[in-house]
DNA sequence: GTGTAGGTACGAACAACTTCGTACATAGTG
DNA sequence: CACTATGTACGAAGTTGTTCGTACCTACAC
């Protein structure tokens, strides 16, 4: 491991080559959001840097290197909910999630799922 | 608002002050994890800086200038979690709750917590 | 072949964070 | 008074993140 979690911009990046799956620095840089204009290679940088990181592999074999990610979505958002409960909830998982519960809109159907997804936890363990 | 999020350095001096109340440089600097040593006027100087974005209040009648956190750690870490919410989860905060008690250690009384407040909550609609 | 469109590489600049050295002020002690 | 201990202020340097300009390469159309 010993990866550097993923910055702000490198997230943005994430999510394109998460949602497309193998991508070219065009194919990012039009996917990116248009709200924030960024320029082109700016894009190549960033992919640059993360492949250094081993955030993302590269396939040169083509004119246009075409970019993957490495870690799935999930396992970011696993490592990045985990420092923030490091660095905000002194490590207690459990904190955030009583804290994400109180915080969050009691909408039926949402409660819904949460209680099932809760049934199910108490059903894995006797 | 307008203020911006606290640094990792910032939320360190900012548990120091929410645990121990109104406190100098000095009882900061010597409160903080010693694990990991900082100098003294390093933690001064943050806490300049952190008067300046507002995250801090300083009564500085004294010799000695005493600090005083402005917002509230639960106000915090709403902001905190806020952001990651935007950042990771696309604005989705069920998404962080689903997420959050998936990898949550499944034990009992933990278990009969979570399932408190959402009765709570249930309990607050209708 | 020549030119152009589209590609990569890379250096540089700026901003934010973090750290600390150094300068300077002042309370208190002998 | 002189010295020391304890304060604050502030500049500056190192690091990381972000952005982009510029240089250079090459496929392809004419």
């Amino acid at each position: 491991m010993a990866k550097r979690a993923p910055t702000n911009a490198e997230l943005e990046i994430l999510r394109v080559l998460w949602q497309r799956g193998a991508s070219t620095v065009r194919d990012v840089h039009e996917s990116l959001d248009h709200a924030r204009p960024v320029g082109y290679t700016t894009v190549l940088k960033l992919l640059q840097i993360m492949v250094e990181k081993g955030l993302v592999r590269r396939d040169a074999s083509a004119r246009s290197h075409v970019y993957t990610a490495v870690a799935s979505q999930e396992a970011t958002r696993r490592r990045l909910v985990a420092d923030l409960v490091r660095r905000v909830f002194g490590g207690s998982r459990l904190g955030l999630v009583l804290h994400a519960l109180e915080s969050t809109p009691a909408t039926g159907p949402e409660l819904e799922q949460i209680r099932r997804l809760l049934d199910e936890k108490n059903g894995g363990r006797i």
